[in-house]
DNA sequence: ATTGACCATACCTTTTTTATATGGCAATTA
DNA sequence: TAATTGCCATATAAAAAAGGTATGGTCAAT
């Protein structure tokens, strides 16, 4: 059939991953009707389906004897090359669906200091599940992370918030932790008690995070000493609590942290002790985009944070 | 529509390439109906074709929104990877047609040491005009280099034929070179004349090839020696004529070779001289196997000789 | 409130693919 | 020599898939 441009009416304009999965049965079995055998269809498709393609590639890719076919040179070209193009479309279809399972991917999420070992618990716990994600951890003050989860790098934030306050954000409280008092031998207001009362504090320099970020630890506890009948003095305003542990081992006064945050440094020569009338505590909490449309893999994480949650609270 | 073992009826059972193309298109335009216009193909088929993929892969590819689509990260991943996978068939698809149409491929030829000088040039223009051919060239004597075209190492073979002689293959004369003596000053049978006297041969040592192989240049001279009453001494018999070149250059006798071997080391001490009484001819033929699917280079490299050996004769 | 741009669905038509039936060819077998 | 067998190609009708048109829903901008 030949139209009156003189072109051979093939609509075939491009080769299909059909012809080549024929073709490509077609070569292994030796013969057409060995593949139609193979794959479970009748010879004559096949045979149609590869002079197809044959016209398409301008090419004869059989020598058609009687007990089978041969590749000609061309079909030797084409076999080598479309054995690796159907492996790596099986391929890609697979790592296409872990991507959409949330097998496979790239998981952001930034942590402050405090939260450092709760999120690398609950990151391994992921890592053990999905071994195929990437994952990207950054630290820094919750400032910056929110910065970065706004603008999309980051997935997720391990913060800590103080009971109900709200990011305007999702979130997921995962735990609680004492907030205590740091020191160490020398700057202990009350050496050989188990915890220390208020107006031991009156004298005692301070370090504390510096409170006009979003919110630091020892606000509170200043609001606390004010409502007691004093304003103790602070010594050293930290930007951020790895470096307000360090002042306390320094010796520049006494700190307000986590309990948890203290323990993580076991052999330091700082420890806690609570406040005797002040039972304040704080929420580390996992923070994400109200996004109606998270990739797999972060709702598998978010998935495992809320199984964790559920843990923790049947523990307590 | 599900059926009734709770699968769902859809006999899309591998990813296709249109459904890729279309998926290409629809990312890089934004929209479904952005790309339904850049492939001339209306909306709904195209968010047809988008769906399929989609439960092929078992992932949602784009975000709808009421302005486009967006990619998700699964479809980010496809698209990463069917960019590269659409080039290479393009690219497969071109290398294919070019082995068929003998633009690429290999090109396997055995040459004997007479015909390295015309083989050389006719390669030449097969190169300049294929370059992307890989050409594979071997010398050797007649015998092997039959034997590895009979076992389809080599695809065609320059040989000496003698006029009509046929190795029961397809052949092709390529020229005539007439076969003259050899010899060095101080090995010249007849000093200061322009050719030489089949007499003058009596008492001279001879460089000849064997003549046990297919046949060698010095046999029929042997002949025409006995028909002219004397049997010339064989100082040595040569494997191969390079060897003749070098023993009638190092003043063992003379030799009986094609004029053009000789022509081809200008500079060389050796000369050829005719006999007087016998005008021998060697013929430089193309050999090959009579298979009547050849691969398209190999076709394409004997239509240019058949094209160098018409010029030949139209020039005679 | 209306319009416009977009995507999804329903439905029908066209194209493509498949399966069945059949014929030709070459090699093996009776 | 004739028959059989296994192979591929072609013709044709049925099934499947893809395309086109009409239409409805949603959201944002007018």
């Amino acid at each position: 059939m030949v139209n009156f441009d003189g072109s051979m009416s093939e609509r075939n304009d491009t080769v299909n991953f059909k012809q080549l999965e024929y073709f490509a049965a077609v070569a292994e079995a030796g013969s057409i009707s060995g593949a139609s055998r193979v794959l479970h269809v009748a010879q004559p498709p096949i045979s149609r389906q590869l002079a197809l393609l044959e016209d398409e590639l301008e090419a004869t890719l059989f020598l058609r004897t009687n007990k089978g076919v041969e590749l000609t040179e061309a079909g030797r070209c084409l076999y080598q090359q479309s054995r690796q193009m159907l492996q790596s479309l099986r391929t890609m279809a697979d790592s296409v669906r872990d991507v959409g399972a949330g097998m496979r991917g790239q998981l952001k999420v930034g942590i402050i200091y405090s939260d450092v070992q709760i999120a690398t618990n609950l990151l391994k716990k992921y890592h053990e599940e999905f071994p195929q994600v990437e994952l990207y951890v950054r630290m820094g003050s919750p400032g910056d992370l929110l910065d970065d989860l706004n603008q999309g790098e980051l997935h997720a934030l391990f913060l800590r918030g103080q009971s109900e306050r709200s990011y305007g954000l999702r979130e997921r409280v995962l735990g609680e932790d004492p907030l205590e008092l740091v020191m160490r031998a020398g700057t202990d207001p009350a050496p050989g008690q188990e915890a220390v009362p208020i107006q031991a504090l009156r004298d005692v320099p301070m370090c504390l995070l510096r409170s006009d970020d979003l919110w630091g630890y020892g606000r509170d506890l200043l609001e606390e000493c004010r409502r007691a009948g004093f304003s103790p003095h602070v010594a050293c305003h930290c930007y951020d609590t790895p470096m307000e542990m360090q002042m306390v081992q320094a010796g520049f006064g006494v700190g307000f942290l986590p309990r948890s945050v203290v323990a993580a440094h076991p052999g330091s020569p700082v420890y806690t002790k609570p406040v005797l009338e002040y039972a304040a505590k704080s929420y580390p909490i996992l923070v994400w985009e109200n996004d109606p449309y998270q990739a797999g893999c972060v709702k598998r994480f978010l998935e495992l944070a809320e199984r964790y949650q559920k843990k923790q609270r049947h523990r307590a």
